[in-house]
DNA sequence: TTCCGACAGTGGGGTCGCAAT
DNA sequence: ATTGCGACCCCACTATCGGAA
């Protein structure tokens, strides 16, 4: 198969809003795959390498996306591309840019201008083409014709929708059905629904609820098979290395193998959460820094459990699966490795929780629906997460062009923040998040009329018009400067009843703080 | 016919490792 | 030593499609 077919077959996804006929444009091209093009071909088509990121970001490819020159060479196959992509993933080390900016002029001499600009998208990560695992999900199960809920199943388990792809084409539903939850393989995690208040979700999901403390750190699947202990990310990357701590106590527990589901953030001397960027820290580096002092340790809080002593849980109602997560962690020695919640609380408990979490410097709670199985890789509603929000008062500082759908729109704003002294309003974040097309087009429309500059990327404002802003909280920052941040900043509405002398001050936001 | 769940898109701040300067 | 790039932690929200009700 040609990369050209691939091309092809993206051109007519993006040409369609239909997702059934985006999978069916996908499975054509599925179908007429080689076995061994299939799981590269089923990547490219959800928008990534089947190598993952490859160190090729926006700056590296900028010289290559432009280029209308004519290929050198036969046509590229699916099987070439792959290669050197694989080639690319293993380029490190001193003369690493050098080498890797040969290869990919190599690959990029060789593609036509239409593969060269899928390439760079396909590289950047932004293919935008309308489809990516959900729409290639359905569109495996057209092109094998298998049910969706068994290609679905077999992805979770495996945490691979390309290798589930072969599997599908290759065996069919017997050999999809035959996918197991092995210790030692991530499976993909469950997560969460936002809800809009504690009430809602309760009212969502009944009496037979379980509420827990929902921290502010990082989503942890931890495997124990014997000794042997390893942890991934949400995203299924592997972290066992940098985190020994978390290893250690879970190598502490009365069990020979488990798959353990929780959160883990960094706590300080008293046991109140430390900032989320102090956590942060400890991901991606190579351990806690033990010859120093002032060490970072994780503590992990574990809320489920999908395998325990040879039995999957995976498919048991939470209520058996928390069982068996109380018994594994009953001895008080490792009774701090329990998310703290309440089972079946009364409206006025469940409340307390929420209370009693953001009392101990916690994000809030999540709901959990004691009957549901563990729904891996969705988001579905049978966990709601239920978190306080601030608002803010805050002056329009800019605008930023939008990319995509949103160009020739003015999108990403910029927020400043009041000086108590009377001076200029300080830039604390920005956001593109909360805006309907009819508020795009309306601050397209008027803020030319505020511009002060006109910059290639926006406009530059006169501090004059006030927007409220929804946050969960602020937080350090170098980058601007008042050294503040919001976080999850989102536009709630503007207020044309209020002047910029009325916006809320640098230390309101700073009193978000935690 | 209407409603709603799931999906894709559009980006936000911060931190690290790594290679180049 | 510093700088810039890329990857990846956390994340909210709207528009849209298509099946459910």
């Amino acid at each position: 198969m040609l990369l050209a077919d691939v091309v092809a077959a993206s051109g007519a996804v993006t040409a369609t809003r239909a997702r059934t006929a985006k999978a069916a444009a996908i499975a054509d091209v599925l179908r007429a795959a080689a076995p061994a093009e299939v799981e590269p071909v089923t990547a490219w088509l959800a928008g990534e390498p089947r190598q993952g990121r490859l160190g090729v970001g926006w700056r590296s490819l900028a010289g290559f996306a432009g280029d209308e020159t004519a290929p050198a060479g036969e046509p590229l196959t699916v099987t070439a591309v792959d290669d050197a992509l694989t080639a690319l993933a293993a380029t490190s080390g001193p003369g690493s840019a050098a080498r890797r900016d040969a290869a990919l002029t190599a690959l990029f001499s060789a593609a036509a201008p239409g593969e060269r600009r899928f390439l760079v998208r396909l590289l950047t990560g932004e293919l935008r083409q309308g489809a990516l695992e959900g729409v290639v999900l359905e569109a495996v199960a057209a092109a094998a014709g298998v049910p969706a809920a068994a290609v679905r199943r077999a992805f979770m388990l495996t945490g691979s929708l390309p290798g589930t792809a072969t599997t599908a084409l290759a065996g069919g539903v017997e050999a999809l059905d035959a996918a197991r939850l092995q210790v030692g393989r991530p499976v993909r995690p469950m997560l969460a629904s936002p809800g809009s208040s504690l009430e809602q979700a309760l009212a969502d999901l009944g009496a037979d609820v379980t509420v827990e403390f929902k921290l502010d750190g990082a989503r942890i699947q931890v495997h124990r098979d014997g000794d042997e202990v390893r942890v991934w990310t949400r995203t299924l990357r592997e972290v066992t290395d940098g985190v020994p701590e978390l290893a250690e106590r879970v190598r502490a527990l009365p069990c020979r193998t488990a798959v353990l589901d929780g959160e883990t953030l960094a706590l300080d001397d008293d046991g109140r959460p430390r900032a989320f960027q102090d956590t942060m820290s400890r991901f991606g580096s190579d351990g806690p820094g033990a010859d120093d002092d002032a060490a970072v340790l994780l503590s992990p809080f574990f809320f489920d459990v999908l395998h325990l002593d040879g039995v999957d849980l995976l498919d048991e109602p939470l209520h058996v699966r928390l069982d068996a997560l109380a018994g594994l962690l009953a001895a008080d020695e490792h009774a701090a490795l329990r998310m703290p919640g309440i089972r079946s609380p009364a409206a006025e408990a469940a409340a307390q929780v929420l209370d009693d979490a953001l009392a101990a410097g916690h994000e809030g709670v999540v709901v959990k629906a004691l009957d549901a199985p563990y729904a891996a890789g969705r988001r579905g509603k049978a966990w709601q997460k239920v978190k306080p929000v601030h608002t803010l008062d805050l002056v329009v500082l800019g605008a930023e062009w939008g990319y995509g759908r949103r160009s020739g729109s003015l999108s990403n704003i910029h927020l400043g923040a009041r000086d108590p002294d009377g001076g200029a309003p300080v830039m604390v974040g920005k956001t593109f998040k909360g805006m309907t097309d009819e508020l795009l087009a309306w601050q397209t429309r008027t803020f030319p009329e505020l511009a002060r500059e006109e910059p290639p990327w926006g406009l530059l404002l006169r501090p004059e018009l006030v927007v409220e802003i929804a946050v969960d909280g602020a937080q350090r920052s170098t980058r601007y400067p008042g050294g503040l941040a919001l976080r999850f900043a989102r536009v709630l509405r503007y207020r044309p009843d209020k002047t910029a002398a009325e916006a809320d001050t640098l230390d309101a936001v700073r009193a978000l703080l935690a």
